[in-house]
Order: structure tokens, then C-alpha cells, then sequence
DNA sequence: GTCTATATTCGGATAGAC
DNA sequence: GTCTATCCGAATATAGAC
């Protein structure tokens, strides 16, 4: 949604939508997520309160379109990371970045990852991003000869735990980060011990 | 705090204050812990909202209520599944137990393990639960031969994410609780393989 | 300890002029 | 597209009578 259009209004249009979403963000770090209100965020892009109804049609429609903003950022650092060389080593350096993701910015992890905001559900169209997310990490696990639905669920359970700890009890520090490795480590070989012995 | 007194004028005070906190906790189940709002607790519970003042000083002591409560009750929870037999063994059942008692209540696991209402903090009386429970768990991995700051860091991590992706994706159900024995076994694995590496 | 009444502030959202 | 003005509702919290 909202790509970049050619015609020039558009543009504009865009690019402001952009700036108040930025500026959004940086409210929401600051006051909580929860606690974001309209009024701040006019005052902070220069606009009285009722004009941000031109560029969203509701408090949730904000919400979702920070959460689309969220994944295609998440989209954006995967992306930017391919997976090289040995595979099994490209997972454990795919989950340590994920932690990595979810600690840089934890309004961001919230809003992504867990169901704070009473009352928000994402739409459609920005749950299909979250849902593209879910199909990359899918691949990368397979890529690593990992398939069974039991293993991903673990997986995503161990790198959703480690991003957890990282932000409740660390903040800004790489404590659970450093574990990320040796937590992989420790997964491919319980998958590894499993198939051997059903297996052959 | 607001143990049952002998006196019975507390007593019965203390009584409608645990009242209070019960239906509290069943409208925040109902409508989010943030959108918890006094005035339709006051109802609830036949009271006009400012005489809940009378029983908490204000919203955040009665968070503060319920999250010394809400780890009340995990204390509780943990003590009546005593450890026994084998220490590993009971240390994966332990783990289970820990993540079926976050799926059991979403809003109290988002009250005790993540921060999600702005503005709120734990007060330290309160807090000294969580360490109590803490301390618990480190028993419990003592039991099992783990001692290490970093597999105890692990260890939370496993739990955490286990509870997460079992609130978050499947909620009611067990997909997530039926992993944790799977990813305790795995955990000590791991343990006992950098153990009889590192050792002799 | 409970009430009525009210202060105060703030929230999201809409109407309509320019 | 931006504004002023306003609506409407909701929230927490306090004052003071009973």
C-alpha cells in the first residue's frame, strides 16, 4: 500500500504520511504505544489534530499502518542479511538479527509481535506482510533441513523467548543476543538426534 | 501485604478488597488489561467509583494489587507441584507447568511478564515476589545440575518463548505447552554436552 | 465507608468555513 | 488540505455531606 506514485500529489502526499509515521514512532517510544495520542502527534508535524484525518482515518488505522511500517522494516533487515555459506551457521546468525531487530526498537517488537493495543487488529493487507515474514523464516529453517511444523514451532518459540528476555531484563544490552548461536546450536542438534532415531 | 487480620473490621475490609481484585481481573480478561477502567469495575462489584478509593489510593496500586496477586498466585502454583523423582524429569514438568499457567490467563501473563501499561510499575514490595518466584526457578535448575548464569538465562528464554507463542498463536490450546518437555530434554543435552566438553 | 457532585483533563472524531 | 470550533464521551481523582 501506499507506494510511491508518480503523480506528484500523490508524492506529497506520501511522503507526509511517511513523516507523521515516523514521527509517530518516536512518540510511541517515548509515551508507550498505548499512550500515543493524536494531539502529541499533530503538534510534533506541525498540524492541528483534526488534519491527521486527512492522512489516516482513525487512531487504528494508525496503528496498522505503523504495523505494516513495522514489517516491511522486519522484511527490509532479512533481506539485507542473505543467508551464506554453511546454512545451519546462516540460521544461528538469522536468529541472533531477529533478537538483534526485536531489542533496537521495543515499541516496534510490541506492536509487531505481541496484542498490547486493546481494541486493534491488523487488516488484511498488513497481516499478508507479517504473514510474508513467517514464509522467509520458513525457508531459511528448510534451507537448514528443517521441515517438520513441531521444529518450526520450536524454533519460533526459541527466538520469541530469547527477543523476550533480551527486552524485559536487558534493554539495550546483547545478554540473550550472545545466546542466540548456541541456542540454534542446541536446536539443530535436538532435530538431528531426533531423525537419527526415527530414521534408519 | 493485606494479610487476613484477626481484627474484624480489617478482616472484612480486606475481604472486599480481594473481591474487588477478583472482578478485576475478569474485566480485564473482557477488555484488555489497559481499557480496565474504574467505573465499570465500581459497578461490578455494587460500588459507586469513587468509593473504591476507599480500598485502593489509586489505578496503578490496583495494578500494583494485582500483579503482587497475579504472583501470589504462580507461587502458589509452583508449590503445589512439588518436585519429584528424577530432578530432570520434574525440571521439564516444570517447564510445561510454567507455560500452561501463562496460556491459562493471557492478561495475567501479560501483567507479570511483559510492560505493557504505560505508566506502571511494579512497587518494590510487589517486585519481591517476582524475585521470590525467580529465586524458585533457580532452585529447580539447581536440582537438575544447572548452575551457570547463562543456562539459566536460556532456561527463562525457553519458557518465555514457549508461553509466548502459545498465547499469541494457538490460544486455549496446547501446541506449545506439549514442546516443553521436548525443549527441556534438548536444553540439558546441551548442558551435559559443553559440560563434558569443557570439564576433563 | 459510601454516597453525590464535580473538577479536571484528555481522548478521538466530526462539521463546516476558507 | 488545513483550519477553527465543537461535540461527545470517558477517564481518574477530589471535596464534602451523611
Amino acid at each position: 500500500m501506499t507506494l510511491t506514485s508518480a503523480d506528484p500529489r500523490l508524492a506529497r502526499r506520501d511522503a507526509k504520511r511517511a513523516t507523521i509515521l515516523a514521527e509517530a514512532w518516536t512518540l510511541a517510544r517515548r509515551e508507550g504505544l498505548a499512550a500515543l495520542s493524536l494531539r502529541d502527534l499533530a503538534e510534533r508535524v506541525g498540524l492541528r489534530q483534526p488534519s491527521l484525518y486527512v492522512y489516516f482515518a482513525s487512531k487504528n488505522d494508525l496503528y496498522d499502518a505503523m504495523f505494516a511500517d513495522g514489517y516491511r522494516q522486519l522484511l527490509e533487515f532479512v533481506a539485507g542479511r542473505q543467508a551464506s555459506g554453511d546454512p545451519r551457521r546462516a540460521l544461528g546468525r538469522f536468529a541472533a538479527g531477529l533478537v538483534q531487530f526485536s531489542s533496537d526498537d521495543i515499541v516496534r517488537h510490541q506492536l509487531l509481535m505481541q496484542r498490547t493495543i486493546p481494541g486493534f487488529e491488523p487488516s488484511p493487507g498488513s497481516y499478508a506482510l507479517a504473514l510474508e515474514f513467517y514464509g522467509l523464516a520458513v525457508q531459511r529453517l528448510a534451507a537448514a533441513g528443517v521441515h517438520a511444523q513441531g521444529d518450526v514451532d520450536i524454533f519460533s518459540a526459541l527466538v520469541s523467548g530469547l527477543a523476550h528476555q533480551q527486552i524485559a531484563n536487558d534493554p539495550g544490552g546483547k545478554r540473550w543476543v550472545r545466546q542466540a548461536g548456541r541456542v540454534v546450536e542446541m536446536f539443530l542438534a535436538d532435530v538431528d538426534r531426533r531423525r537419527s532415531r526415527t530414521h534408519a
